[in-house]
DNA sequence: GCAGTTCTGAACCTTTTGGTACAGAATGCT
DNA sequence: AGCATTCTGTACCAAAAGGTTCAGAACTGC
């Protein structure tokens, strides 16, 4: 029909998710996009309509690749060895750029909170799916007597979910490895989860 | 000498924190700040000299009013019974508005991360210090027997630091009362110290 | 009341922001 | 090859940002 586009749509979102999630919503200019996703201002504005949206379109993107990794390990590991897999893949078996960028949805929330209340919504929203994985995840394996039933499912998820979102901030200060390494097993182990 | 200055300016810092608490570093604008402080420009950079340095010195406040709180915790209570105190009065026995405002702190590293990392050191300088505020009771409490000695107390200091940044993250979120309520009942039950 | 000092308000400046308009180049289909 | 279509680069725009300047008002001490 016509002249196709000329970038990889694609591989666009992908870099300018990697820019948004290091350094937040209005830290990053259009212009700083336009040079990372290597396309030109109008090109922008046909695909992604406004910086805004393009947020948007990233967050979702994060949030659904977070929530696939860990439906991903509930095929292959033991409930309760979710949580230790979920902060060592993210947090420690990565570089030290990507493990000192913490959450993207989580940074969202504390950009966003009182000036954006649709993203900071968005971004809740996924991390909710995230604590219901767990507490999904728990629930079947007490039903099938593999994890000890003294607390209920959903309230161990969230205090999953609390010590994850201490972690991601901790990530974001200057905490080396060895330290998020200490964190997070004494936090598994308070959770009864150290196995 | 010559004519004073009109405004108070611990007045002006105090509602100047408390938009930049809300808000944040980059949301705030100067003219946010002159509406709420209720003074001219040119007053501003006189007293204040630029924005960020402002910011500095609101975040100085935060953080020394937060570590006196705690400091002023240690001399009528037990040191067990510190973190549920320090949570139930910064978390519950206030406005919702200021419930839902997250700690400064945080908000400030996980917002400036990667685009100021002078401030995110002040930052997470000052959490340090309320981190060892907890260490220090610890300790003194396992060498009066009055706290068991099967963690550590820096380690255990450690662990009240990340749930406490977890619940700090969720206050932001629209979690209500009740469910931040339950969060830290269930928070302080696997630190062992829900007595 | 006068002198010296210091604060205040308004006007101004540069830079950067996100977003738009449009001419022309590049493509696919007939 | 020619045509309709759609992408791209340049130039442009208004608004808002943080910061600066300076004349004049207001106060203190004598």
């Amino acid at each position: 029909m016509a002249r196709p586009t000329e970038f990889d749509r694609a591989k666009a979102v992908e870099v300018a998710m990697k820019l948004f999630w290091v350094r937040g919503f209005t830290a990053t200019s259009l212009s700083d996009l336009l040079e990372v996703m290597g396309i030109a201002r109008s090109s922008f504005y046909a695909s992604f309509h406004t910086k805004r949206d393009l947020f948007t379109e990233c967050l979702e993107l994060f949030g659904d690749r977070t929530l696939a990794m860990i439906h991903e390990d509930t095929k292959s590991l033991h409930p309760s060895a979710l949580p230790r897999a979920f902060f060592e893949s993210t947090l420690l078996d990565v570089s030290k750029r990507k493990a000192t960028q913490g959450c993207m949805m989580v940074n969202t929330v504390l950009e966003l909170a009182d000036t954006d209340p649709e993203l900071n919504q968005l971004a809740t929203q996924k991390l909710n799916s995230i604590e219901r994985a767990f507490a999904t995840a728990f629930s079947l394996a007490q039903q099938n007597g593999e994890l000890d039933t003294t607390r209920n499912p959903k309230e161990l998820a969230c205090l999953v979910m609390t010590i994850n979102l201490g972690l991601r901030v901790q990530s974001r200060q200057k905490k080396s490895q060895k330290e998020m390494k200490s964190i997070i097993e004494n936090s598994l182990s308070i959770l009864e989860l150290a196995a």
